[in-house]
DNA sequence: AAGGTGCCCAACCGCGGAGCA
DNA sequence: ATGCTCCGCGGTTGGGCACCT
């Protein structure tokens, strides 16, 4: 019995991802959009199985991607989503454009768990955690429990939060789409660099720039400074970075793909603001 | 400087659900 | 209705790094 493997594993790598591979993956969903995962690793060259692909794009190589901590608004949504859904990290993550169900699940683990809990929350129930006695050891350590606000202001943090029953929380154009959405997974589309959507956030630390007001504001990002800024994202970055690295010699168009990618993004998001 | 320890996060594993024949 | 395939999700692991002693 048992079930089988998502894939045949004899001779196939695992473990981290060199830029070779990332190169290829990379590549092929660029020119052929997101297939069906099990034959991508034939198709593209890769020693994968299709499941290992799936989680390198999705996780780490989609370019709508944003890198880096969590901003203290996104923080705050995840802690308000997650008292609404508990471990349900992709619903979450679908709530924050351009971050994903790992990443946040990650960030939850390292910090905000901890965090909540110095705060005096429970992680878990979202409700304050008993107050520590003497005759009961107290949960955290003398000096954190030293620190804790009380448990009203605590709570207070997820009434600060959006209501998440509506689409408040979810950004328009806050992920990367692909136009060919609804192809059957037989068919492999042709996905052209002109028919991705690459899109922002307005709610990220980015957009708008740090110096803006609240972070809930919904006032329009500066459209110079984002589209300079999207110019020049970090994703874009990389791609052509992986590109240039191994590709030099070859017969691609490196600098004429850059060029009409860019001017592609830019072209979309002059049509959307 | 060297070794130990803890943290972070990318990647893996296994399960459940959806779709199809 | 059943069994199979595939995808997506959530939990877990372990390598690399930073910090501490």
């Amino acid at each position: 019995m048992g079930r089988q493997p998502c894939c045949d594993k004899v001779g196939l790598k695992k473990g981290p991802w060199t830029t070779e591979e990332d190169k290829k993956l990379i590549d092929f969903i660029l020119s052929n959009g997101q297939c069906c995962w099990r034959a991508l690793p034939k198709l593209a060259g890769l020693l994968r199985c299709g499941k290992s692909c799936r989680l390198r794009w999705t996780n780490y190589l989609r370019p709508d991607l944003k890198r880096g901590l969590l901003s203290e608004y996104e923080e705050k949504m995840v802690i308000d989503l997650h008292a609404q859904l508990g471990n349900r990290w992709s619903k979450i993550a679908s709530h924050l454009p351009g971050r994903t169900d790992n990443e946040i699940k990650n960030h939850w683990n390292t910090h905000i768990k901890k965090k909540l809990r110095k705060m005096g929350i429970d992680p878990l129930t979202h409700q304050p955690l008993p107050p520590p006695t003497t005759a009961q050891p107290p949960q955290n350590t003398a000096e954190t429990v030293a620190e804790q606000p009380p448990a009203a202001t605590d709570i207070s943090i997820q009434s600060e939060l959006p209501d998440d029953d509506d689409d408040k929380t979810k950004i328009p154009f806050g992920s990367m789409e692909l136009l060919h959405e609804d192809f059957c997974v037989d068919e492999i589309p042709v996905i052209e660099p002109h028919e991705i959507l690459l899109t922002f956030d307005e709610n990220s630390s980015t957009y708008p720039p740090p110096s803006s007001s609240s972070p809930s504001s919904s006032s329009s990002p500066s459209s110079s400074n984002m589209l300079e800024d999207l110019a020049f994202s970090p994703a874009l970055d990389y791609y052509y970075n992986i590109w240039e690295d191994d590709f030099s010699g070859s017969d691609l168009l490196i600098d004429s793909d850059r060029e009409f990618i860019r001017d592609n993004i830019m072209n979309q998001l002059l049509s959307c603001l």
